[in-house]
RNA sequence: CGGGGCGUGGCGCAGCUUGGUAGCGCGGGUGCUUUGGGAGCACUAGGUCGCAGGUUCGAAUCCUGUCGCCCCGACCA
């Protein structure tokens, strides 16, 4: 490709709509153009990238024996009903975009393939031999997101590539799970990426194990845990650990308090001079089901921990044996929309009074009581009395009367012990999730009614995987995680082109023909050359290659006549002086093609 | 959804407080000079100032509404 035909367009100025690095960058090279928020055009150059993506994808997927495919986008919403996954992904803070058609029939643009997958292999697949099957396609994904943000990072329209395998046991999905994880390494390795693997949440998904693939990257917009010799890894939504040792509270006599407008922990802390470890902290929360119910729930926690929302909305969902699909802390207006005015805040305790609920309108009348491993191992503790500027001193849970659901639902953090090793400690870091696989076991056959004929003869539900790639956001972290001062530096592996030849002054005829030549060696040998051909200064041309990020660049300059040229290598920015043959053999041996 | 900010040629911005129908830099075009790190000079094209109302003799500027974009938050009694 000549640069004079590529409608290379960059920009000096760093752009206003863009705030992170690698989002300015992909402006300022011409590589995307905005259309509408989160909504972007793949310009030439980023498309070349995103192919090159894709075809290592493809590569090592095939060599894995999956199957490529191209799935409707557009979905009926029956299938999204049998799965139970309408209502949560149409309404309230749903992300699928959905619409009716002039029959009034109800559509969505998908955001996921589980559904349509499922259905399909239901219908062609009847019998344990065909099986095990791993088909997937590389495509646009449609996701109304909450905020859109950071360019290609979380866009409502991006390309993912979305794989789905299909077994006759729980055993051979584990094992395609581990064939894929291991792909996936493979894939990002190629990618020339830095990444790492942790557990994971599973999300709106569902199904049992999970695991993500993260770029790491200070913009990354989660949050990972590493352990220190690196052997446990995990979404901070998932991670779990071994929590500090508090301060204890020597058992005594249990008694009230008096604590006049000491609502929260530091309040109570220092006028009283206890350690946050010594309280039990209480949180009132509602959750909104898939029923339309709402339901009040009362989380306890030691006082000097956090909360994990997504582990209390898995725990809820467990127990409710429904989808939850908001969790938020009740606030003093909702309160009062509901017409109770008598909850104590600041003061509540795991045994907070059900008859508070009796006035309640559209709340169900008793508090969900969920107390976590942290709270529920102090012997002796403070809390509240559940009375206005009050609180129990000396407390244990043989004096507590109502039941409490005992799970994990703390966040982990930074400095916690770790599971696996205690002697090691927890290190946070922020990740890019570019990749995430799942094993969803039978959730969806279940739900869609997808089965086959067992070795037994008997209708058996499909065991489930599905694996993505984030294809389009991961040509962004690369871009995040590969730059300096002067632009880009893409991997080779994904380079729009692998070389560019630059032509210092196009008046010069001898500069010409020998960047010319070069140019036509170059692709002979199928390397992806581009000639920038250009009538401008060679300062331009420099600027542009560095700020596009070509790897390796050639300069037909002074001693063109001498048919000598500098070949000068984007990353490690050295140069070095080479006569046509040498540079050939040099950049054929680098990309491993043929000899000139 | 809540809070904050911004909408002025392709891009980045000024002008708005104190109304008098637009300006700077980059970019585009033409010409000359220059030619190894975003050149210089000259000429030139391109915007009814997001949109809709209102106030006024007169609105980019003041008022009201509306749309779009960007950022922060979705944090805990």
């Amino acid at each position: 490709m000549r640069v004079s035909r590529l409608m290379l367009i960059t920009l000096r100025d760093v752009p206003a709509e863009a705030d992170i690095i690698s989002h300015q960058l992909l402006i300022r090279g011409g590589f995307i153009k905005r259309l509408a928020g989160g909504i972007y055009a793949y310009m030439p150059l980023l498309w070349k990238v995103l192919k090159k993506i894709s075809l290592i994808v493809e590569e090592e997927l095939s060599s894995k024996g999956c199957l490529q495919t191209l799935l409707p986008q557009l979905q009926p919403s029956e299938i999204w009903e049998k799965s139970g996954r309408w209502k949560s992904y149409t309404e309230g803070e749903g992300i699928m975009f959905s619409l009716k058609d002039r029959q009034g029939k109800e559509l969505g643009l998908g955001p996921t393939h589980e559904e349509v997958i499922t259905q399909i292999i239901s219908q062609t697949i009847h019998s344990y031999k065909q099986l095990p099957i791993n088909i997937f396609q590389i495509q646009t994904k449609f996701r109304d997101e909450i905020r859109p943000r950071f360019g290609l990072m979380r866009s409502r329209e991006f390309i993912m590539k979305d794989a789905y395998s299909f077994h006759a046991n729980e055993n051979d999905l584990q094992s395609t799970y581990s064939e894929m994880r291991n792909a996936y390494q493979n894939i990002f390795t190629k990618c020339g990426l830095d990444f790492v693997c942790v557990d994971a949440d599973s999300g709106a998904i569902g199904g049992a194990a999970s695991q993500e693939f993260m770029v790491t990257a200070a913009s990354g917009e989660d949050l990972i845990l590493i352990s220190s010799d690196g052997k446990y890894g995990a979404n901070q939504e998932k991670a779990v650990s071994i929590i500090e040792e508090g301060e204890l509270l020597e058992p005594n006599k249990p008694s009230i308090i008096v604590t006049p407008n000491q609502k929260t922990i530091e309040e109570l802390c220092n006028y009283n001079n206890f350690h946050p470890s010594q309280i039990v902290k209480v949180l009132a929360y509602l959750a909104t089901c898939d029923d339309n119910k709402k339901y009040p729930v009362l989380v306890s926690i030691r006082g000097d921990q956090e909360i994990n929302d997504i582990k209390l909305s898995n725990e809820l969902s467990h127990k409710l044996k429904q989808t939850v699909l908001d969790i938020r802390i009740i606030s003093n207006e909702d309160v009062q929309k509901q017409g109770i005015n008598n909850i104590p805040f600041g003061f509540l305790g795991p045994d907070l009074s059900d008859n508070l609920l009796v006035e309640a309108k559209t709340w169900e009348k008793q508090f969900i009581r969920i107390v976590d491993n942290s709270a529920k191992d102090l012997k002796s503790f403070i809390c509240g009395n559940n009375i206005k500027d009050e609180h129990k001193i000396f407390y244990n849970w043989s004096l507590i009367n109502t039941e409490q659901l005992r799970c994990d639902i703390r966040k982990a953090k930074l400095g916690d012990r770790c599971i696996h090793d205690k002697t090691k400690k927890l290190e946070e870091c922020r990740g890019i999730e570019i990749g995430h696989i799942f094993q969803l076991g039978t959730k969806y056959s279940k739900s869609l009614n997808a089965t086959f004929t067992n070795e037994k003869g008997i209708e058996d539900y499909f065991w489930m995987g599905c694996y993505g790639i984030g294809i389009s956001r991961l040509a962004q972290a690369a871009v995040e995680q590969n730059h300096d001062d002067l632009g880009i530096i893409w991997p080779v592996s994904i380079a729009p082109f692998e070389v560019i030849i630059i032509i210092a002054n196009m008046k010069n005829t001898d500069q010409k023909c020998l960047a010319e030549d070069i140019y036509q060696k170059l692709l002979k040998n199928r390397v992806d050359a581009l000639l920038d051909d250009r009538d401008e200064r060679a300062g331009i041309k420099f600027k542009d290659a560095d700020l596009i990020g070509i790897p390796w660049r050639i300069v037909a300059g002074r001693e063109a006549s001498s048919g000598v040229v500098e070949l000068h290598n984007r990353k490690t920015k050295t140069t070095e002086t080479l006569d046509i043959n040498s540079v050939l053999k040099k950049l054929s041996e680098e990309f491993n093609t043929e000899k000139p």
